[in-house]
DNA sequence: GTCAAAAATTGACGACGTGTCAATAATTCC
DNA sequence: GGAATTATTGACACGTCGTCAATTTTTGAC
């Protein structure tokens, strides 16, 4: 047989795509709660046991969506690092990619939040926690990179005993602050915050500028240059 | 009768005091998934039924507890804005208090990250939805008010149609998710981070460096300064 | 002090969820 | 064709939520 798969197999791997498939759309409409291995059986017109055939838990489940969405915004930022250009234009391509994942795939940053929320880490395989670290870290070190990058070129100094990852480890928090309050909270309008997504690319620029970077956002308009990289890298999607 | 409770409600209001306290403790030590009515009722010595006379179910308890936290929080960033000085080391003063919040109150500010992520907003009502409203909005009110006075005082000027709200939202998203991904990720040592909080309060101190907010940075020692704060201010805590 | 009305408390119950596993059905391969 | 292997099933034990009729306790009028 020159296949590397079996039909068999290959069914199965179908049929583990749809409990995926059924599971993000389950956890985006009825969150974490609502997800339930009874509901996934029933609508796979499976029974109970051969789910759990699959995942052993429903978290399992959750993680397992969770590592596909890392994984997704991992490739959205690699190829955001290869913008032509600055280091500090960048990273102005980066949080453009941020900023079109949590758009493009809600579902993923959702699952992203409910992981790092509810109690779910300690129920799951020690290989998807593997896997999982793995996608932050090298999520982490794109970034980073583009920093030292900035760093070799002197367009920027770090304050002293500060890392590039003490930077990230910032612009990091604020973005993933910022989206976890803009999809939780349906007040911020009321408060004089009318467009957070606009607040929150102003903070980013206006911490790298905080650090030095050149050419700084009085010299370069990054609002621009950010909507170009969306348009340009991410049209497709 | 010069009382204003008859012993009955002040027996009530104390065994909804220990409902809480429990909860709370629960919370902490198994999360949102561990705490039970069921398990409440048996360490309180109650039947079910009696604590439902209280809370007409889980989630109206934590977000009960959230409340508690946010006007802890609202108190301490009310005494910290009175710190004498310039409106920038004002925002320090502030910043100090956010820190020692989470660091002293960890449970309360686990409560947070709960209602924030899981869907118990809606099972809620709509009298302790208010209150939280009523409480996130009177603090952002106070750290726009001391932006405000640094405008005022001419010592930052903010982009063309930003509001001193949004330049809040970057530091409560900053805050927020620093403190979530802290708390949610024992890898960040292993990732170059080795001091988050020092970290977070570097990226802080950028970003209002980055609005060119007097005193800049490297003109005074913040760092030093929120040391001081929590330590005059905070110190009995 | 007595006792009926009102209020508080109880816990069995139905509905639903998880994860297991002996029984059953389907598939493989000789 | 049929024994061995593998896949699938769903009843089951257990746990949780929120309800509500039944029971106990408290109240206050006499």
């Amino acid at each position: 047989m020159p296949r590397t798969l079996t039909r068999k197999q290959r069914e199965r791997q179908e049929r583990e795509a749809r409990i995926l498939e059924l599971g993000r759309t389950m956890l985006s409409e009825v969150g974490y709660l609502g997800l339930s291995m009874d509901r996934i059986a029933a609508e796979m017109e499976y029974s109970k046991g051969t789910i759990y055939q699959h995942f052993c838990n429903k978290e399992e489940i959750i993680l397992a969506l969770a590592n596909e969405a890392l994984e997704k915004r991992l490739q959205m930022f690699e190829q955001a690092a290869t913008w032509p250009g600055r280091p500090r234009e960048r990273m102005a391509a980066i949080g453009a990619a941020a900023e079109e994942f949590v758009e493009h795939y809600p579902q993923h940053f959702a699952v992203e939040q409910i992981v790092r929320s509810a109690s779910i880490w300690e129920k799951t395989s020690s290989q998807r926690q593997e896997f999982m670290h793995s996608c932050e870290s090298r999520c982490l070190h794109i970034v980073s990179g583009v920093v030292r990058d900035g760093l070799a070129q002197g367009d920027l100094k770090l304050p002293a005993g500060r890392t590039p990852e003490d930077l990230v480890f910032g612009l990091w928090s604020l973005n993933f602050g910022a989206y976890t309050i803009l999809t939780s909270s349906d007040s911020l309008g009321d408060n004089g915050i009318s467009d957070p997504v606009l607040a929150l690319r102003q903070s980013q620029h206006r911490m790298l500028d905080g650090y030095g970077w050149q050419p700084l956002s009085q010299e370069l308009d990054y609002m621009a240059l950010m909507d170009q990289v969306k348009n340009e890298v991410f049209r497709d999607a």
